[in-house]
DNA sequence: GTCTATAAGATGATAGAC
DNA sequence: GTCTATCATCTTATAGAC
């Protein structure tokens, strides 16, 4: 494993649990077992690590996405399986989506780092919303508005849920979120089995 | 108009622009117009400052909720009004909710901050739970699932929209969030009128 | 690639005059 | 209450040796 990628992942872990601005690159090279100035040579400026971190988070949710995506075939299945996999991210209230924290700062970010932050909330709600469109066709789910209204809703969800969990430390919001999407999806519909 | 209280309506602004963290003393006191020893001197430390700025908002919103339910009895119209001060307050994508700011940089703040944020959501979901359960007995509402767990899913919602108003610089996601949250509780129901 | 050393500036905070 | 002056510390960042 390179040392960027080790930087990578030390600074995401102490932003996420600290704040982008809280994170210094002292601390950093601490943690990593390197000298600030090493740092330095991999991510010139603190845009730079900021602005990698995002790519890196936001690659990976595109992953995530085109995983659950070949492995489930339902509209319901991979909202679910997208719930869990994000329980599952978040379930020690300790950290919070890294976007989310970005986007909080996001009135001293680069503009660069704003279009990254902007292009995670995009494509999320994009897939959201072909997921729900997807649903409506299977004849899963009852959209009350339309598919890109209800999918923005649902991350704002989601978001807001990640950032209230740790706030009140209380890990069962997300699951919270889920249950009550899924279910107000599922409104009307009569269990089969 | 006190000194103590410009400080704190400057420091909110600049907080919920830039960041708690990004905030110092110098760039505050040089917005007021005083020197940042008359900030440390009706806010010994920056702590204090952050604090008494939680609980000021912390007690607008109370108020807020108070005067709703005072001007209006149905549920839909107390939540209706409470989503439109909400976009009215956030209309202008520069801001974001304070406590979603603190929220976010709660791995850095202290224990006494932390317990002001929690307060502010646990009080805003308990009057959703209230109102919601207000709108179920008025047969206005359909619940899809309790209404504790259903209004930590509204207030994550709205907590979340209002940060992904200004990352996305689009301010049509509030009211996406209220009309898809409004048109899911009353689901299966038929316009009377 | 990593280090030592250091620059140049910002930050929260305090002492003491007025 | 507000100021000037100052402090110790931390910040990002760079130059140059190894």
């Amino acid at each position: 494993m390179s040392t960027a990628d080790r930087i990578l992942d030390v600074a995401e872990a102490l932003c996420q649990r600290r704040g982008l601005e809280a994170v210094s690159f002292r601390d950093l090279a601490a943690e990593v077992g390197v000298k600030s100035a090493s740092i330095h040579y991999h991510f010139p400026s603190k845009s730079d690590l900021a602005l990698a971190l995002a790519i890196r988070y936001r690659q990976r949710f595109e992953t995530v996405r085109s995983e659950i995506d070949r492995k489930e075939q339902s509209a319901e299945g991979r909202l679910k399986r997208f719930f869990a996999i994000l329980a599952d991210l978040y379930k020690e209230p300790n950290k919070v989506c890294l976007v989310a924290i970005l986007a909080a700062e996001a009135g001293s970010i680069s503009p660069e780092l704003a279009i990254e932050v902007r292009k995670f909330f995009a494509d999320n709600e994009q897939w959201l919303s072909s997921t729900l469109t997807l649903g409506v066709k299977q004849k899963t789910f009852t959209l009350s508005t339309e598919a890109d209204c209800t999918a923005k809703t649902i991350f704002a969800a989601v978001e807001g849920a990640i950032l209230a969990s740790r706030a009140c430390a209380d890990s069962s919001r997300l699951r919270s979120v889920a249950d009550c999407v899924l279910a107000s999806l599922k409104q009307g519909k009569v269990a089969i089995g």
